[in-house]
DNA sequence: CAATTATTTAACGTATACATTAAAAAATTC
DNA sequence: GAATTTTTTAATGTATACGTTAAATAATTG
């Protein structure tokens, strides 16, 4: 019922193996390879390989470099700053329309079970539980703001981001202010407050980039 | 000395010429066309034209739908909407960035100029031209703010509303109090004033969005 | 004759061959 | 021997052939 057997084509199986790869820091951010080589390594020919990253770069994940191969995209302080500041723009708009469009309860459950998990991994010292319960809440803050323009940069933006948010997830403390952010925005949507709504995750937003700059910084890493 | 001849790739001037040919209309919102028509049209073979398709599907200007042609984008009233509320957004933050960095007079003479134009613009009745400096007003305030990514995004939905925005120039009515808008905007980045810059900024969006989409509206144009 | 199944068609997806061209290597010149 | 030119190499850009498959049409069945 489900789980349909899908005949994906070649060039979707090419885009979700090299962002697989990109992610898993098995191509690493820097690094340059043949559209020739790449084809090879993933069984198929060049002409799916070379959509792929198309696609690809059209994500910001890597950059087509006619001649020297495909160069896996890094990012430096100030792109990562730039990054969160649509980031911040753009979930803080969501925030407001999410408040502005009066949810039930019910309708907000999965926020709320998302910093329910939160709060349950801060308490067990589970810092992969609590990286992924706090995804889950961005994202579906996100599609609760209702548009899709927004999911789409904000997902696009937060791949880009991806192995950064990984590399400096065990250098913070355990985040319990962030819970308490998360907490406080739920409850602005929940009584339909705007304004306190942007603000709060503006304000959470701007903590977050700020502490993983700094913490890009102190640990020397120039790109990632 | 500037004008290079330079060597493009069939692909690109298949992009180029695929977003002449929306742009001017020649390939209308929600038409279909098979990739071999399109390649017999621009005199290339099907593989650059895909290669095309697939950076212009990533831009919003069309879908690739197999078996079907690429169908050109149309946009509803609440995709408007939603290109709008993003556009706001990130130019209002565009427009407060530009305050913060405390360009001198020269920086911003571009800035300056562009509402001369438009000023003059009114004065001589002339739309076209008014629409010109305006467009060049805006691009020149999101440069200013020095995020890169906030120029891609919103050169990319400006692109996805330019015959929408082309549509309503002369339905509507000489556009004074926008004037006013772009000259009290200039004077709040000027000073150095973001806050007020990033207010003007959302104001002035907020209510070009609301005109266009009730101009629309009004004219019975469902998608465009 | 409606509904289903089989067949045909045509558009796409992919591999491959080849042309182009930037980069690298070798040869030449001063 | 350094600098320039020529040659070679190899990676990409493009065309094309062909296999695959969704859609359209025709045939069949109840």
């Amino acid at each position: 019922m489900s789980g349909e057997a899908k005949t994906k084509s070649q060039s979707i199986r090419a885009v979700d193996a090299l962002r697989a790869l990109i992610f898993a820091g098995e191509l690493p951010a820097g690094t340059d390879h043949l559209e020739s080589e790449l084809a090879e390594q993933l069984g198929m020919s060049r002409t799916p390989v070379r959509e792929a990253t198309l696609i690809l770069e059209s994500q910001g994940l890597l950059e087509v470099r006619p001649r020297k191969g495909v160069r896996i995209s890094s990012l430096s302080a100030d792109d990562m700053r730039e990054i969160y500041e649509v980031l911040t723009e753009l979930e803080s708009l969501a925030a407001s329309l999410a408040a502005e469009a009066h949810y039930s309860k019910a309708q907000l459950a999965r926020l709320k079970a998302a910093t329910l998990e939160m709060e349950a991994s801060v308490e067990a010292n589970d810092r992969e539980g609590w990286a992924r319960a706090d995804a889950a809440f961005h994202d579906e803050l996100v599609r609760l703001g209702g548009n899709k323009r927004i999911q789409m940069i904000v997902s696009n933006f937060n791949d880009q981001v991806r192995r950064a948010r990984a590399m400096t997830l065990h250098m913070r403390p355990m985040p319990n202010k962030s819970n308490e952010d998360h907490r406080a925005l739920y409850e602005a949507i929940a009584r339909g407050d705007a304004k306190a709504a942007r603000q709060i995750h503006w304000m959470h937003r701007t903590q977050a980039k700020d502490m993983l700059i700094r913490l890009l910084d102190q640990h020397g890493l120039r790109r990632v």
